[in-house]
RNA sequence: UCCUCGGUAGCUCAAUGGUAGAGCAUUCGGCUGUUAACCGAAGGGUUGCAGGUUCGAGUCCUGCCCGAGGAGCCA
C-alpha cells in the first residue's frame, strides 16, 4: 500500500512511490507534457506528467484539471533542482475527488487583487502562501504564550465571555439580549483575573474579546484574542519585567521554529533577533518630554494618539516599556503611585517600528475606599461591581496583571501593515462576514 | 461622527464631454522542462444607484449606497 504522505516531509521519500492528497494549485501545460502544482496544506509540489510515458486517461485527467479541484494523486519522488522546492513527482496515478467546474472558476488567481475582494473570500484566501504562513505564525505564538504561562506554573482559568456589565465603563460594548436582561460581550477578563489570581496565585485567561468602537484603523479589530495574565502580591516592576521576559520569550520562539514562515512573508528578522531584554523603560513624564522634542503636540495628561506612538517606537530598535501614566486617562482600577496620586502605577509595551501599543497593564487599586471613590466619579453602577469589591474585603493584596493583544503581535512579528490579515476572520467596523 | 481617496468585463486597471479598451482568468488551437510559462484566436459590459446639465455623460453637477486610508475614540 502506498503511504500518504505530506508535501512538508516530501524529502524523506525521495525515490519511493507516493500518495499526495490535495488540491490542484496550478497547472503549466507544454505540448505532451504537463507540470500540475499540488498543494495540500504542508506545501506545494510539482508534479510531471509526460504523455508518452502514461496512459491516456491520466495524462487527459491532469491536463482537464482545474485551479483547486480536489485530488489524490500517486506517483514517484524525484530530487529535481529545476522543481520550486527541489523535489518532483513522476505522477502515475489520479483520482479526482471534485473538479472546480470552468463555468464557475475559483476566484483567487495567483494574481493580484484588492482587499476588498479578497476580504469578501477570506474563506478561500487562506489557502495561499502567503496567509498559511500568517496563520502558522499565529499558532506559534498562541502556543508559546501558553508554553510560556505554563512552564511558570500558572494556572489557566477561563473568564466569562458574556458579562452583566462594563469591566471600564467608558467603552462601548457589544450588547446582547439575555434572556430578556441586557448582557455584554467581554471587553477584558481582567476583573475576573483578580478573582482568580487571589485563589490560585499567578493565573491567566486566553480568549477573545469584544470592542464596539467605530475605529477604522489598521490597528483595530471589532473582535480580538487577549492573553492576560494576573499575579497576587506582583508590583509594578514585576509585572513589567514579565511583560518583557513573555514578548521575548514568544519573538525568539517565532524565530527559532517559523524561519520558513517569515521568510515567505518577507520579513526582515534582524528586526526582531535585537529583541532581547531588558527593554527600554520611559516614564511617561520623559515620553511626553520625547514628543516634544520631536515636534510633537501632546500635552502632559493626554493619552498618545497614533502618530505619538509611533514616533516613540521609532526612537528604539526593540519594544519599549513606557509607564507611570496619568491616573485621569486610565482605568478606575489602576492603582495610583502614593508618592504622586496623579500618575498611575501602569505601565504599556509599545512594539517596535510603528505597530503600537500590544501590552497594557499595571497594579490594582488593592483599597476598597479607594475603588469606591472611582466608580462613584466615573458614573459607573457600584451594584455590578460588588462582587469585585469583595475581593478587597476579604483579604486584599497589592496585585498586578496586564493584557497583550494577539493580533498586534502577530501583526509585528510577521511585519503586515494592517491587522485584518492576522486573525482568520476578522470582524471590523464594516466587516462581518464570511 | 468627521476628513481624504475610490467604485468601468470574473480579477487588476486604462479611456480631452464624442465608436467602452488592455493584461490576467475562462473556452478553443499550438508547443517534450515549464517556473505568476509562452504564442495565436474567441466569448465576456445596465461604467455602484437615482436624478440633473448637454446635440451627446464612464467623464460635469446634486443626493444616496458601498469600500479603502486616516482622525476622533480605543488595545
Amino acid at each position: 500500500m502506498t503511504p500518504a504522505v505530506e508535501i512538508r516531509n516530501i524529502a524523506q521519500f525521495e525515490g519511493q512511490d507516493v500518495l499526495i492528497q490535495g488540491w490542484l494549485y496550478n497547472l503549466r501545460e507544454s505540448g505532451k507534457i504537463l507540470f500540475p502544482l499540488f498543494r495540500d496544506g504542508t506545501g506545494i509540489l510539482q508534479g510531471v506528467v509526460v504523455k508518452s510515458a502514461v496512459a491516456p486517461e491520466v495524462f487527459e485527467s491532469v491536463r482537464n484539471l482545474t485551479q483547486e479541484s480536489s485530488l489524490r494523486v500517486w506517483g514517484k519522488v524525484r530530487g529535481e533542482k529545476r522543481a520550486p522546492g527541489g523535489y518532483e513527482l513522476d505522477v502515475t496515478k489520479v483520482e479526482i475527488l471534485q473538479i472546480v467546474p470552468t463555468t464557475r472558476p475559483y476566484p483567487i488567481t495567483p494574481k493580484e487583487h484588492g482587499v476588498e475582494f479578497l476580504m469578501d473570500h477570506r474563506h478561500l484566501w487562506l489557502r495561499s502562501t502567503r496567509q498559511r504562513a500568517i496563520l502558522g505564525v499565529r499558532h506559534e505564538i498562541i502556543r508559546a504564550c501558553r508554553d510560556f504561562f505554563d512552564d511558570r506554573e500558572f494556572t489557566l482559568v477561563d473568564t466569562p465571555i458574556l458579562t452583566p456589565s462594563a469591566c471600564e465603563g467608558t467603552t462601548t460594548l457589544f450588547e446582547v439580549n439575555y434572556f430578556d436582561e441586557k448582557a455584554y460581550l467581554t471587553q477584558s477578563g481582567q476583573l475576573y483575573n483578580e478573582a482568580a489570581a487571589m485563589a490560585v496565585g499567578k493565573t491567566y485567561c486566553f480568549g477573545p474579546t469584544f470592542r464596539a468602537e467605530k475605529s477604522k484603523t489598521r490597528r483595530h479589530l471589532t473582535e480580538f484574542w487577549m492573553v492576560e495574565p494576573e499575579v497576587a502580591f506582583a508590583r509594578l516592576d514585576d509585572i513589567m519585567t514579565l511583560a518583557e521576559e513573555l514578548v521575548a520569550f514568544v519573538v525568539a520562539r517565532v524565530l527559532e521554529r517559523r524561519r520558513e514562515e517569515l521568510k515567505t512573508l518577507e520579513r526582515n528578522v534582524s528586526k526582531l533577533e535585537v529583541c532581547v531584554p531588558p527593554f527600554p523603560r520611559l516614564a511617561y513624564d520623559d515620553a511626553v518630554k520625547m514628543l516634544k522634542e520631536k515636534g510633537s503636540e501632546i500635552v502632559w495628561g493626554s493619552d498618545f494618539g497614533g502618530t505619538d506612538e509611533t514616533l516613540l517606537s521609532e526612537s528604539f530598535d526593540r519594544p519599549v516599556l513606557v509607564h507611570g501614566y496619568p491616573s485621569d486617562i486610565k482605568a478606575f482600577y489602576m492603582q495610583p503611585d502614593p508618592a504622586r496620586p496623579e500618575v498611575a502605577l501602569s505601565a504599556d509595551m509599545l512594539a517596535p517600528e510603528g505597530y503600537g501599543e500590544i501590552i497594557g497593564g499595571g497594579e490594582r487599586a488593592a483599597d476598597e475606599q479607594l475603588l469606591l471613590r472611582r466608580i462613584e466619579e466615573q458614573k459607573l453602577p457600584r451594584e455590578a461591581f460588588e462582587w469585585y469589591l469583595d475581593l478587597r474585603r476579604y483579604g486584599s493584596v497589592p496585585h498586578a496583571g496586564f493584557g497583550m493583544g494577539i493580533e498586534r503581535v502577530v501583526a509585528w512579528i510577521c511585519g503586515l501593515d494592517h491587522v485584518r490579515e492576522t486573525i482568520p476572520f476578522p470582524r471590523m467596523l464594516y466587516r462581518l462576514t464570511p
